[in-house]
DNA sequence: AACTGCCCTTGACACCTATCAAGATGGCAA
DNA sequence: TTGCCATCTTGATAGGTGTCAAGGGCAGTT
């Protein structure tokens, strides 16, 4: 544990301000430790005893199905934490996570967690935010994949990734296309020929490398109605 | 406000066993007022002063869209709270709320709540609590629309219904089929053809009235692999 | 250089759902 | 009763996405 893993856990939003005497002892005993890929951290159904905060690379939180099929719920890198609502309900993970990328994490675990917010209770309020925003997020989630079409969700991810709002921009993905497509809740084919549509709109592909011509154009397209290029381009 | 509306607040997870004093404080100013269908408490992005508790009707949370489209994440009635997130990200709703039965509903100003927080830091974990729930609620909504059928959502929302756990029941559907539909994601016509489906699994309608032959099977049938009655049933 | 495995892409096809359109049903008012 | 309106159902059709299958590209290994 060193000076730039404290860095990185008071970027998080949940510890963002708090003292390093608090994060000493949220901290006791938990030791950052590298994860291989494809390592499993949680089933869903465990007991959560801890929640982690990712201090490099990039693990997914997602519901495994019988048939293969998998709800990816979120993924998350550096400065991020994930598993904390678990510990309110019923103390049971509702997801499983895994690594997807080789990963540095750190856990904290629930009961030197409670013991501060005893003590410190902004930390609820803390708390209260980093969920309010995990709710938000899923909002979207939810209406991206009611309103709009693989393309669309595509390109809104896209513009999210990219380091500007307007004009053009070199996107790296920063994970497998496999696992974007389940991020956006399609199959890697799709995924595929999501691209290949978006090639209409001055998208272009090298690998991970996406180069986009026109950064407000392209967020636009992912917010118009889903029927779009009725007459147009051909 | 007589003492009916305060048992039914007393029930919601916010408030469970909440002193009578604390209550009082936090409904200072706030009278319990009837809505009519249709009404709109708030749109998307209106400032969040207070949140609302149902004391009998059904009120949708949901965002609405440009072209018509939109997306429910919610569906409210009594003894349940909506709106409360808002108050820690940023103040704002992230999507509106509308009346959908005749509602009798009751409001909790953000301030008041924030004052009694401070108090009874024990209300800060309760609404942790609730807001686990939801954000569960989401996950499930999430996965549901990724990896079930229309049919299948539709047998999930029967058998969250029904007043049983297995053998034959009669649901009652709470509000219009449109408004269900736009709940589990799909248009009004997909929700006719996904009760016409579950004919073959022993579902049938009058009004709004359902009879379900067998509630465990329809579970099984939820809960199965999106590919079904391949070369079954004809 | 050849081989191998993995990821990604492309094509053909089937199924699901939305769309557009046309009835059916039931409640309500005149 | 009649007409009207909203809601729900049913049909025809088109488009989107999943599925299954084949092939391409690339990296790592031999």
């Amino acid at each position: 544990m060193d000076a730039k893993d404290l860095e990185i856990i008071q970027r998080t939003r949940l510890f963002a301000g708090l003292k390093h005497d608090s994060m000493q002892h949220l901290l006791q005993g938990s030791v950052p430790r590298l994860y291989a890929k494809n390592h499993m951290l949680f089933e869903q159904g465990d007991e959560a005893t801890a929640f982690y905060i990712v201090l490099e690379g990039w693990v997914k939180v997602f519901r495994p199905s019988v048939s293969g099929d998998e709800a990816v719920f979120g993924v998350f890198t550096a400065a991020e934490t994930f598993g904390e609502a678990a510990m309110f309900i019923g103390g049971r993970y509702p997801a499983a996570a895994q690594v997807v990328e080789e990963s540095r994490l750190i856990t904290v675990h629930s009961k030197a967690f409670r013991d501060q917010v005893d003590k410190h209770p902004d930390l609820a309020f803390q708390m209260l935010g980093v969920m309010s925003r995990h709710l938000h997020s899923l909002v979207n989630q939810v209406e991206q994949l009611q309103t709009r079409s693989s393309a669309q969700r595509l390109a809104q991810f896209l513009v999210s990734l990219a380091p500007v709002q307007e004009g053009s921009a070199v996107v790296i993905l920063p994970y497998d296309k496999s696992l974007i497509a389940h991020r956006l809740g399609m199959k890697p084919e799709s995924l595929s020929r999501a691209f290949a549509r978006l090639r209409g709109q001055g998208v272009s592909t090298d690998g991970n490398r996406v180069l986009v011509d026109d950064i407000s154009h392209l967020q636009e397209y992912g917010e118009e109605g889903p029927m779009r290029e009725r007459m147009a381009d051909h």
